[in-house]
DNA sequence: GAAATTATTTTCGCAAAGCAAAAAAATCAA
DNA sequence: TTGATTTTTTTGCTTTGCGAAAATAATTTC
């Protein structure tokens, strides 16, 4: 299911560039932003050869990249290894703001917090990934997985994940399944196709899906999707529960109506501000 | 106080181009980065010629990078207007992750949530800004401001802002008291250089910063610095109560020893995993 | 609708950035 | 220390990508 068209940013065989190169294609962009990427909670602090090795660029071009990001001020130089620094986040907040979150829907998942008091989130698809874009939650509770805007999560094993997949072009759905395996978390995490498959065709028939311990034990969440002015969905929204505490037509009963109304009303304040419906897609 | 160097990413004129032309330098991808930091809460969609105007780059330029970063899944056209996509999520997505906040310092920051009530968090300086790296809080109140990951606050009106102004050195200093006088949001605004410099140097003496409806009405917070095994401030903690409930000597007695103790405790944890306090400083 | 204006795409010569490989530095072994 | 190995930087040559301006396309104005 990866949205990115097959531009492979980085390239063991320095050969292959050829075939790519348009008259419109910036390679040095698309190498210093792999090289961005390749940081990771494994990789906090990486060599010039580790960057090198993880991107498949030669050391040089690497080095170039890294000496400009590091002129920039997104990436810092410790003796001899590289670290990112928090300008990066600058990327990521210029997406964010872009998008409006604040005032359009941040109000409605404070609301579906403060009835139920669920987490409450909203999140789109990206990659094999959902994306907090916005989230709501008390968090007296000690859960152990702690979500935030911008964080992720595989979308086989969440709410949401289920949702967007459901109303995915076909196509798109065939190439992401065609990934599986995926890794599980719980005895209950749907790991092949045919599941997959399965509980998509669920969600398209009800509207909604619901998971019990798929992420992990203790959580029930509820997700609908959320729908531009055609109709086509392009985020979804949950709310989630503590799993011991409630049964799902508890959950269907008291949320799913809530959530409907949410969601309607969040499609309607995001179709005057475009941009987040316009940012996903094939 | 910007931490970045005098390379102008852009430029109107491009004779000047030439004298920045190290042979290390990727300018295609200054100029990528560039296009997106573009884009912002008042542009959510912009056209070429907007982006070209926005960054100083050529038409033909800005086009180039537009459609690399389509390419690559960060950008999405629709019609001629060009949207960011969530993708640019995982360039500030690899940071946070490389720094193991959740594992080192969200501990933290929860149990003075849970102690005081108070929303917690952790910050590093970015440009003129502090971004919160971390963050704990009860969302139950209906506060107006809500922080979460990655969001930013102006230094000059946020008790960690203080902690962070104070510990820098003189010159980074000077040069961000330069850029006075900042915005006023509330009538406790600091907004000149003296004052700034004054908050500073009783901060320093103090080694905390009370700061009493500065951002917006209603929020008391109390920082202290997080220091480096060199006694180095890289970033700062802080709580913030609700300044109508809450006495100055009251939240000074109650929360400062806890905030110093986590404080303690995140700095020798994060001696460990040095990444974050290499990526901050001058 | 036609004309004027503005926006986008293409073209082209020159400068910049890529790779491969060699040279230099640094690190590691003994 | 010295010598072997690895990592980083430099170099020569080729390809890519930039800016300016021309050409095309889209909008707006009348």
């Amino acid at each position: 299911m990866e949205n990115v068209p097959d531009r492979p940013a980085e390239s063991s065989r320095p050969a292959d560039t050829r075939g790519q190169a348009d008259r419109e294609f910036v390679g040095g962009l698309a190498r210093g932003l792999a090289v961005i990427e390749c940081f990771g909670t494994d990789a906090p602090e990486l060599t010039l050869t580790e960057v090198a090795a993880r991107t498949g660029l030669t050391p040089a071009t690497a080095r170039r990249a890294l000496l400009t990001l590091e002129a920039l001020g997104y990436v810092r130089q410790n003796r001899r290894r590289f670290v990112l620094r928090s300008k990066v986040l600058r990327l990521g907040a210029a997406y964010l703001s872009s998008m409006n979150l604040k005032d359009l829907v941040q109000p409605q998942l404070q609301a579906l917090n403060a009835r139920f008091g669920d987490a409450s989130s909203l999140t789109v698809l990206e990659g094999n990934d959902v994306v907090y874009l916005a989230h709501a939650a008390m968090e007296k509770r000690e859960r152990r997985l702690r979500q935030s805007v911008g964080s992720r999560l595989p979308a086989h094993a969440a709410s949401t994940g289920h949702v967007l997949l459901a109303h995915l072009p076909d196509p798109a759905r065939a190439a992401y399944l065609a990934q599986a395996p995926f890794p599980s978390f719980t005895a209950n995490t749907p790991t092949d196709a045919a599941t997959l498959q399965a509980l998509c065709d669920a969600t398209r028939a009800n509207g909604h899906a619901l998971v019990r311990d798929v992420i992990e034990y203790g959580v029930l969440a509820l997700a609908v999707p959320i729908r531009d002015a055609a109709g086509r969905v392009f985020a979804a929204i949950n709310c989630s529960a503590d799993s011991m505490r409630t049964r799902d037509e508890e959950m269907l009963a008291t949320r799913l109506p809530a959530l409907r109304a949410a969601a309607n009303e969040i499609g309607e304040a995001l179709a005057r501000f475009p941009a987040l419906a316009h940012s996903t897609g094939i």
